[in-house]
DNA sequence: TTTTAGCACTCATATATTGACAATGCTAAC
DNA sequence: GTTAGCATTGTCAATATATGAGTGCTAAAA
């Protein structure tokens, strides 16, 4: 455990730094820390030997190292009381009772995107827990047909199906009535093995030419199981700090950020305490050295997904941790 | 006119300036038209003097000017022959038949960006011709529904109702078969005022409560007829020119891409010959001044849009024109 | 009339030199 | 344990210098 002093002297020199992103020199603090700026060296000193401070070069201020947002983040920042401005912003997302889960969520990001320039990412999984409340099938012509799904929780998706036979509208209608009187109720990711277990049995009797039918709806079924929402929001804004005042830094996170195994890696980090929001400082993500990946996982009704801020490691760690509580509360709370 | 040496000369200036980003010598194209550098520099300053080059420094090599590059692509390129692999590609998307238009539309887009490392703006606009198939309800609990709409085209848009008052479900489902009675068959944009002067009227009659529905129906037409897709598909590479070696240029054209109302601006622009493909190099767009921002409209069905490509001036215009030639062709063909 | 060789000139780019400055570490005194 | 003082270190910006690619122009050749 650090010293009080010590402890106050790293809180200075991280919070200015996430402030001006320029070395902070002992002489900067001695009003701060009523003392002179030889003591301030010194104890800077013991903190660089500690691992938590490090020089740009031999004889420039001090700034945070890695080590050191993490004693700041676990032992020092307090959250950030929101501001009622902030908050107004986003109750009237939360407030909206026509939105979707999903679109209040997304929503919710791109403001935090807003209040914080930085990038923010919701990764909706699959909801597991839905269960198909209709099938419909509406014709658009000879050959093509919506299947429509929707589930209990509101969920619903349609995709084209081309069938090459030509097949009877009443035809259609009996093996979507099949489905329907079968599935309703079924938990998505069920949907598949009941299919091929109850219904296909069915079928078989029936004439041949049905099967095209049950194989385009299984089709549209594994289709709808296994797709996932990713939502990127990028704020260009993010990369205005001086510490991205280099194109090849720049097109460097660029990249990351179009690529989508790297986003998808944001979800696979490994995450103990269930239900609390989680920092990454620098190395301690996969996604970049350079960055800071704050997130959390949301779960509601068996609709799960994470949530998540990147910025530099320069980040406003109390707001960005405020925000993404508060966002999962309430859209826990929903 | 130009004389055919200097047209020449202006097309080598061009298409090695597109390869290379860099300012081109007179001596390096000695050999290209068989006479000595000098005599190369009296066509280059004439050139010059007629707008069509530039130079960065007195003493450096041309550069194309804006008015060289349109020279260059409405008197001297040819369309390029898409090379196999290309049209390999996209024919994958093309013939997937269980993709909606409007899916193929953006797919394709993307494998361009792919294919040029140029940004891909897909903007669709609300399809006129599309007629009301379908109009569904579900019910999710006592006061959330989910609206379903579909149209002839195979469209489908769905959007949660919020109804306070308690109502039945039985009530609900009169009004939805009173409603696809009267506009099952009309188009999008007529159906506000369909609802308005045949469905209302005959709900006034009934009880008071089921204006509440009405409300909620007529929110979300005009919610499905006001909609619009956009599509941004950057891609980092595009960035990678030595012309965006510098940050702030960086940071400039990403807000540019952030701004939905630069985005739409890019539909506005004038277009006089319907039916082709449209460039617009540097300050002859709105976009930014060195850009070029290259269009088309596609419109199928009653269905319209507008495909763009955004790149540097510095761009490959004959590869773009013909892949923006073939993707339209093929939507149209559809 | 057109082309070319030759030469002086210009400007970008790269590298080295310098002084001012902002910090530091260390030592010795308080 | 704290502080003043001082030599030291490295950044930053300004300045100088050399190099080289490319030009314009002129006068001679084709």
């Amino acid at each position: 455990m650090l010293s009080s002093r010590r402890t106050e002297l790293l809180k200075l020199i991280v919070e200015d730094y996430i402030k001006t992103a320029r070395p902070i020199g002992s002489k900067s603090l001695c009003t701060a820390l009523s003392c002179s700026s030889a003591t301030i060296r010194n104890e800077m000193s013991e903190l660089e030997e500690m691992g938590l401070l490090e020089k740009t070069h031999t004889s420039s201020g001090r700034v945070p190292s890695e080590k050191g947002y993490r004693y700041y983040v676990d032992h020092i920042m307090k959250p950030k009381e929101l501001t009622g401005e902030d908050v107004l912003k986003l109750q009237t997302i939360f407030r909206n009772n026509s939105l979707m889960l999903s679109d209040t969520i997304i929503k919710s990001m791109e403001i935090v995107s807003e209040l914080t320039n930085y990038t923010s990412i919701v990764l909706g999984k699959s909801s597991k827990n839905n269960r198909i409340s209709k099938v419909e099938v509406v014709p658009l012509d000879k050959n093509n047909f919506i299947a429509i799904v929707i589930t209990d929780k509101g969920y619903v998706k349609h995709k084209k199906m081309f069938i090459k036979e030509k097949i009877d509208i009443v035809e259609i209608k009996q093996v979507v009535d099949l489905i329907n009187k079968h599935i309703i109720g079924t938990p998505i990711d069920e949907v598949s093995s009941k299919l091929e277990y109850e219904v296909k049995p069915i079928i078989g009797e029936e004439i041949k030419q049905k099967e095209v039918l049950y194989n385009a709806f299984y089709n549209v079924f594994t289709d709808i199981k296994n797709s996932s929402n990713v939502k990127v929001n990028r704020t260009s804004n993010m990369l205005k700090g001086p510490e991205f005042n280099d194109a090849d830094k720049i097109r460097k996170i660029l990249e990351k950020f179009e690529n989508k195994d790297m986003i998808h890696r944001i979800e696979e980090e490994e995450d103990d305490e269930e239900g609390s929001v989680r920092i990454y400082i620098g190395s301690e993500s996969e996604f970049d050295d350079d960055m800071t990946v704050i997130k959390t996982k949301y779960s509601i009704d068996g609709e799960e997904g994470t949530l998540a801020l990147v910025g530099p490691k320069r980040m406003q760690y109390d707001k960005v941790t405020a925000l993404l509580h508060y966002i999962k509360e309430n859209i826990e709370r929903k």
